[in-house]
Parts: structure tokens; sequence; C-alpha cells
DNA sequence: ATAATGTTTCCTGTTT
DNA sequence: GAAACAGGAAACATTA
């Protein structure tokens, strides 16, 4: 919050309505400033967010700037965006409210939160035309030279480039007829590469003192480069966020299908499907689902009530017959769970396995590929890896079974009464399509390289 | 926000 | 008797 031994402008994570009290509560400790608090431009954060991480992601950020110091500060936390020569005084008196992912690329590394949009959102609109309406003349016509403001510098125009310059001159409080920008008529790509003195040399105007256009040449170079940094800033702040995902990272968890491999959304179990390398990433780390501190001691996993084998305990035999639990999924005994993008289903998950070397015919294999038969070799194997991709370590092949057996009913699977721990895609379920079930050719081909060399 | 769908965790009973 | 199977019930998670 502003204070009274400097002149701030503060950027705050907030909701709307948090932010309007925030508002409300400044002006009450500050009654020599009016604030005000503009709408903004709503929109839509990606469809490929989820409902409740679109509605997380719908925060705001709020801009509060205390207009009752002067403006200008070298300490200021916006330096980036600031002028690094004192500028006009302009007047700050807004209060604007605009979307987190406009202002966390506009002001750089204040917000640890990724960015999620892309240079080109709209919001950004929002966001430079906060900082823009708040640091520069309110005369100057904005109406259809903001095209830059979308732009990385590499792809600017001429006519960009030299919308830039007027803009940020202005910014700097200089008059436009200071500037001779028939010499900035340059493509982005050019204007980058200049050096100081190349932007000195085409800042030189007859009638403007050198030194003025010396000081002139240095802001609006650091200015450019400024602008060149945030886009690097903002380049590798997208890459973190790739990095820190959790459900791209490959260091948390031993072996499981990547999710993202298969689109959840066409899942019509008709769809062509070709397994590569990708739809299997290794992990290394496999402690993350521990002890579920939400789970009740009544519904505690099978290993706590049953013998580690599986097998019930004398006394755990007793009390079952003196309580018996009611049918149905105790409440509370969901395990600790994870936001994540898409899930593959039951029957894709075993596709996948079938469709993989490591897995087939190890743990799964094909009984008849022509009909869509396969057995499992290992079924609690199988469970496990269903388990340790759900972080559910309490998985078991009785409850794998039955996620399979929901199947039955829209005939993604069939069951093979005749055998046991035989299954069966059936005719709605996912493409299995593949010469060589089972990886018999593959084993031969190397056998046979063994052979021979 | 909500409905639909999918999954998990129980259970009882049956079959192999 | 054990393991697998079938499916009801309810809670929970995810997706549309």
């Amino acid at each position: 919050m502003p204070n009274s031994g400097m002149n701030r402008v503060i950027l705050i994570s907030a909701t709307h309505v948090a932010a309007t009290i925030i508002r409300n509560a400044f002006c009450k400790q500050n009654s020599t400033t009016t604030l005000r608090v503009d709408s903004h431009k709503a929109r839509s954060p990606p469809a490929a967010h989820s409902a409740a991480s679109r509605r997380q992601r719908c925060t705001y950020v709020a801009t509060m700037i205390d207009y009752a110091r002067p403006l200008y500060d070298q300490n200021m936390p916006c330096e980036l965006y600031f002028p690094s020569t004192s500028p006009a005084p302009a007047r700050l008196d807004d209060f604007q409210v605009f979307k987190k992912g406009t202002a966390s690329h506009i002001y750089g590394n204040y917000y640890s939160t990724p960015t999620y949009d892309s240079y080109a959102e709209p919001e950004i609109d929002n966001a430079m035309n906060v900082y823009h309406s708040l640091v520069t003349c309110r005369e100057y016509p904005r109406d259809n030279r903001d095209d830059w403001k979308y732009k990385v510098v590499d792809a600017w125009t001429e006519d960009d480039t030299v919308s830039w310059m007027i803009d940020t001159v202005q910014c700097m409080g200089y008059c436009e007829n200071e500037i001779p920008f028939y010499n900035f008529r340059v493509k982005g790509f050019e204007m980058r590469s200049m050096k100081r003195e190349d932007v000195l040399h085409r800042m030189v105007h007859p009638n403007i003192d050198q030194n003025i256009s010396r000081r002139i040449a240095d802001s609006v170079f650091e200015k450019l480069h400024s602008r060149l940094n945030e886009e690097i800033l903002r380049q590798s702040s997208i890459i973190r966020y790739a990095e820190c995902d959790p459900y791209h990272s490959h260091e948390s968890v031993n072996t499981v299908l990547d999710l993202d491999s298969l689109d959840h959304k066409n899942r019509s179990y008709g769809s062509d499907y070709t397994p590569n390398d990708s739809t299997l990433l290794h992990q290394t780390d496999s402690s993350d689902d521990q002890e579920d501190p939400f789970r009740s001691s009544e519904t505690a996993s099978p290993e706590c009530s049953y013998g580690s084998d599986g097998s019930k305990s004398g006394d755990e035999e007793d009390k079952r017959k003196i309580f018996k639990r009611p049918p149905g999924r105790p409440k509370g005994s969901g395990r600790k769970t994870f936001k994540r993008p898409r899930s593959v289903s039951v029957p894709e998950f075993l596709r996948n396995l079938l469709l993989d070397s490591k897995y087939c015919p190890s743990i799964i294999k094909w009984e008849d590929h022509s009909q869509g038969k396969f057995r499992f070799v290992k079924p609690d194997e199988v469970a496990k890896l269903w388990g340790h991709m759900k972080q559910n370590e309490n998985m078991t092949f009785e409850k794998f079974s039955r996620a399979m057996r929901y199947h039955y009913r829209q005939a993604v699977l069939v069951s093979v009464p005749t055998a046991r721990l035989v299954y069966q895609f059936g005719h709605k379920g996912p493409d299995f399509k593949t010469d060589n079930p089972n990886f018999v050719k593959v084993k031969s081909e190397n056998l046979s390289d063994i052979t021979y060399s």
C-alpha cells in the first residue's frame, strides 16, 4: 500500500472484489487521493483450462498509483517500464483493474505466477492501455496506431516502429517535433540491431540541441532494450511454466503413461492411435502419494485392515463381524487428488500397455489380437501401474477390474466368460491396430541379430 | 454452476 | 478355500 515515505506504483494480485476493497481502504487512508476503478474488457481464459482452473486463474491485477507524490522515482518497482530520464510529470490518477494474465508480462517478474496468455491476447490491450493511459499525454490520438503493442519487436513494420517511437518519446514528455521520425522508418528487426550510436545518429535534429537529442536517443535506446528484455523474460517464464507443470515433470513418478499423449476430448475409441515413445514417460520418484490425511482409520487403505499379503487378520475379522461397513464408498475416503488437465480412460490405458513392448507381453498380452482379446499376465502389476498413473498406491486388481466392468455397458469392453483374466475390447473400444501383436517380430529379429552377430 | 460420465472403494454373492 | 468375476451402492473426480 502507498505509504507516506515514498511514491509507489503498487501492483497486487487480487480478485476484482478484493481490488475494490483495497481501493476503498486506500481511499479512507489517504483522503487527498482520488482513485477510480475503470471497468475492463473481460475475456475468458483459454478454453484449454478446466472450469475450475479458469475460475482460479480469473484473478485480477490492481494497479494503484499514489499521485499525491511526484510521479518519477528511480526506485519504484516498475522501473522497467518507466523512462530512465525524468519525464514530464504526467498526472496519474487511475486505479485500474485488469486480468492477471495481462499484467504479469507487462510488469515483468512482479508476479511469481506464470502467465498463460499469449503475447497477442486482447487483455494486453487493456493492460497496455492502462500503462499508457497512466504515463502518456492524454491528448495523443491512439486510434489505429497501436499495432506495435501486440507484436514482438522483430515483427514491427516501419509504421509500427514510428508509432512506438512517438508513443515512447511522448511518454517521456518530449514533444513530437523534437524527434526526426523520418529517420526511424525501419522495420523492427533493424531497429533492434541498432547500436546506441546508431540511434543517436538518427536522432540528430537540425533544430534541436544536440544534448537533448542525445538524451532522447539514450532513453529511446534503453526503452527499446527494456522491451526486448521483457520479451526474453516472458519467453523464459513460459518455458519455466512448462517445466514446472507437475504433469509434465519427468521427475516425480517412476513410470506412468503420458496423459497428454491422448486427447481426452476425442475419446471416441475409434480414432487412429499409434503409440510412440511419448506415450510413456520415465520418472524417478514415487513417494509423493503417501499417507492421506483425509482418510479416516475406518476407511483406510486395504493394507491397514488386511495383512500385507491381502488376507484378513483375526482381530480385523472379529471387528468386521461386529461392525459391518455400509455398502458404497465411505464418505471422505477420497485419496489425495491432483488436478490434471486430462486423463486416460481404463480401456485406453490397457490398449496403451498392449501396444508397448515394455508391458506386452510381460504383464499383459494379446490372447487373440484379431478379436481384441487380451490376457492379464500379471494383473496386480497392471493395477499397480494404473494406480501409479493415478497417484493412488492403494489400487488393486479388484478395484481396477471393477472399473473395467463398468465399460461393459457401452461395449467398450466385453467379458470373456470362458477364460479367467481374459477380456476383450468391444466394438466401441479404442483402436488397437498393430501389425505386430505381442511384439513377436521384434523379438525374433532381435534373436536373429544375436544369432548372426 | 451443473449434469453427465468415469473412477474408486466398499459390499454381497457366484463361479471356477 | 482362494481367486476371479459380476454387479449394486455411494462417494468422489473429471469433463462437457
